[in-house]
DNA sequence: CCATATTTACCTGCCGGCCGGCAGGGAGGC
DNA sequence: GCCTCCCTGCCGGCCGGCAGGTAAATATGG
């Protein structure tokens, strides 16, 4: 139990700054004073480990934004808070969304299936709730699905430039993406 | 030349179909009718391959589409422009940002340096021109770096989730993101 | 409270496979 | 006779994974 977390926190640390394809299991073994059939005692293959560190990534720092946003009735709200709190926990987790988006596909179908599921319910908060407004008149002629993923993208893209040793900055960046979305969207009811 | 444009092609298909590591130099070169000893004729190791496509790609799709939208003097359809016909042609090319975007950090710093010379002029020109209509009182209170990528974040984001047997969306893909952008931007000089 | 059984948590050692890369050769054209 | 283009054949290394063993922790039973 504690050892799976030390694991998870190494592996994921040198997953991120090495690469899934580019870090041998020793050397996680290696870094963890076990060897690599030691590591083998926690979960059967490579796969698997990779499988472990995304539900737990999940669970842990994902789920509980989208839950608390799930929460919140107001859309435009609710579409704010999800972003700004997606982007800020992507951030001071030391870039980790960095292997856990990019090595998605090296997980076989199955479990694929299970952490886009979760991916999904963050698709449907922001795309409902674009649909809210609109219904409300305060959004117009907009597609909402690629508006959905415009939102996750812009918050998704920060670990592909963003210093990580600069993360005092990160309140600032998110309400930045917050409020160019959402003028963004917004505008479109009154304006045009 | 008409070979090395081959080797483009396909090197290019199979890395964004399977990955770069995940695609042996065998592969490539059984699907053009060559031996792998017969490619490195052409380059001299996998990385400089890669450099290659990097190269030539942003060559023959990149650079076209910033130079036009350098010449525009508007910044507001400067910033337009440029998103669009980027996302467009990111779009048409087959899903070969995914690689290459993707997959930079495989190359040795001296190349990754040189492409990136590149993609910072993307940066610079949407950065100054969030600038001239910054002094123009139509942007106010936005970070104009994170601003900017934001935008190029939006665009690149494309390739995790588009499904690319659906190229005819592709235009309103990218109004949308002009729109958002734009929109998003613009409003914070007129109304807070 | 001790002795025996069982499980947990690892280790040593190995292998099979694949992959990038190279040496050296040959065939055809200019 | 040299250069371009490409092949056969090979190697060295690394990596994921497994077989089998061991020592400590935990459980069981009298």
């Amino acid at each position: 139990m504690d050892k799976r977390e030390q694991i998870y926190e190494k592996a994921l640390e040198l997953f991120t700054a090495n690469g899934y394809d580019q870090t041998p299991l020793s050397q996680i073994a290696r870094e963890l004073n076990l060897t690599k059939a030691g590591l083998y005692h926690y979960f059967q293959s490579k796969e698997e480990l990779l499988f472990f560190l995304h539900q737990h990534n999940m669970k842990k720092d994902f789920v509980p934004v989208l839950e608390a946003a799930e929460k919140i009735s107001d859309p435009e709200k609710r579409i704010g808070y999800f972003l700004k709190h997606y982007t800020i926990r992507s951030l001071t987790k030391n870039a980790a969304a960095k292997v856990l988006i990019h090595e998605i596909n090296r997980l076989k179908h199955e479990h694929k299936e299970i952490i886009q599921k979760t991916w999904r319910r963050a698709y449907h908060l922001i795309y409902d709730a674009i649909s809210e407004l609109e219904h409300a008149g305060k959004v117009k002629g907009i597609n909402k699905t690629f508006a959905t993923f415009a939102a996750i993208g812009m918050c998704s893209w920060t670990f592909y430039w963003f210093d990580y040793n600069r993360r005092e900055t990160g309140s600032e960046l998110s309400d930045t993406y917050v409020t160019v979305f959402l003028n963004g969207l917004l505008s479109s009811g009154s304006s045009t």
